[in-house]
DNA sequence: GAGTGGTCTAGACCACGAT
DNA sequence: TCGTGGTCTAGACCACTCA
């Protein structure tokens, strides 16, 4: 199993290690939930301390591939749903990585029980108060992205008194609510009639959606769809292997 | 420095340095730029081996918020521009995960010399070969996602004799060759008269494009261009700040 | 040249969890 | 119970890079 091939530049044990397995749950070879060797085996085959192998393993698990049972082994993970591992800090500082100025309006708010159509966005019963706000970024006074919240307002009830006159209701929440995890889905769509019109786009033309759920321990915070026009968007990833 | 604080017990010792350090770079109390102690200096000062502290910083680097050089030392990055981190593994699985049978065919390949459009996917000199290859994934026997790559043949020359029977291009450097870094951008693009023949949908069409760019130690390996059709893709992630 | 990070070793002890 | 992964050590050598 080594690779040890021909033209393999200078690669360090681990990574080569890495590669191999890698390579052997990428296709296929490794079916999902089948064990993969112990450490130690690996490491007697790789003829190298369990350190190095274990380095290996402790990183693909970060990264997803596998996952780890004590006294169970290693064992190759169902590709999970998520295709995607995603960070998103703040539009206003998304603008300004641009270098553009920037500044928000709300376009409606509106404290109100939640209905059963809130529900696949916000998991809370209906008749929560919610907080609906409709904002608008710009960067260079043109409509940069398009923001739908819902807040939960039994998780965070100071938001009602917040005129978000500085702050937006995103950078609001960031600054205030502990959170401890958020979904995302990212999608491409046809802008509709009301989009369109804020966001002086034709109708149809190509919008890039982000929507993010937060939650606080299993608790819903809140809701967010983004809405950035056309081509001119780009969300930009820079990383490495492991890293998170 | 050491936290060493009350209540601190179930978390190992590589944690609290992580945590440690972490906090004193996103509080701000390191500023960007600034030096971090030396791994020996931090291994005196929490009374661990080197290789711990090590460890940390090493995933510290991973995760972008500190810079490592021989010699020099290790510095706290710049925040970057980068809205979003992200992971994609391979579109086979990626299909899979949604529990529909998945498989491809080449629609196109060609070895030619890089020619100075190639330059802005792929930085490499003109006239370097490269393998320009275009794959169309399905899943449930629908096209699912249009493939574009340009493979850097003076870094990877075996690919150049692949015939790609099972393992798509993209498994097939997956499992073959190391990275170190790779960027990518996502955006939402109207589908032009090819890609919407390809992939069964009207020109113009909403579609979500995932570009990315793979470097093995700044040496360009592989660019590509996943194009997705319509509403139906979302890419969905869920996380944890701590980032691990 | 000298000092840093990058990697690796050959041990060790512990915690967890499957049996 | 007892084997596995999780963690840590106290060394070591090398490669890179700054001075």
């Amino acid at each position: 199993m080594p690779s040890e091939a021909s033209g393999d530049r200078k690669r360090s044990l681990h990574e080569t290690i890495r590669s191999d397995i890698e390579g052997s749950i990428v296709s296929g070879a490794w079916q999902p939930g089948s064990q993969i060797p112990f450490e130690q085996d690996l490491a007697a085959r790789y003829g190298c301390s369990r350190m190095t192998v274990n380095k290996v393993l402790t990183e693909l698990s970060r990264a997803g591939l596998i996952e780890r049972r004590r006294k169970a082994g290693s064992f190759v993970r169902r590709p999970s749903s998520q295709s995607a591992v995603l960070k998103i800090v703040d539009v206003r500082r998304e603008v300004e990585a641009l270098g553009l100025p920037y500044h928000f309006e709300i376009l409606r708010r509106a404290v109100r029980p939640a209905i059963k159509a809130d529900q696949p966005l916000l998991a809370v019963s209906a008749g929560t108060p919610v907080l609906d706000i409709t904002c608008r970024h710009f960067a260079a006074r043109r409509p940069f992205c398009l923001e739908d919240r819902l807040i939960n307002l039994s998780a965070v009830p100071e938001v009602a008194d917040e005129g978000f006159a500085t702050l937006s209701p995103g950078a609001f929440l960031v600054s205030r609510i502990p959170w401890s995890t958020a979904e995302h889905r990212i999608r491409a769509s046809a802008a509709d009639a009301a989009a369109a019109e804020v966001l002086l786009v034709a109708p149809g033309s190509p919008c890039l959606v982000v929507e993010r759920r937060t939650f606080d321990q299993d608790r819903p915070i809140t809701h967010v769809r983004l809405v950035y026009p056309g081509d001119g968007h780009e969300m930009v990833a820079r990383f490495a292997p492991t890293g998170g």
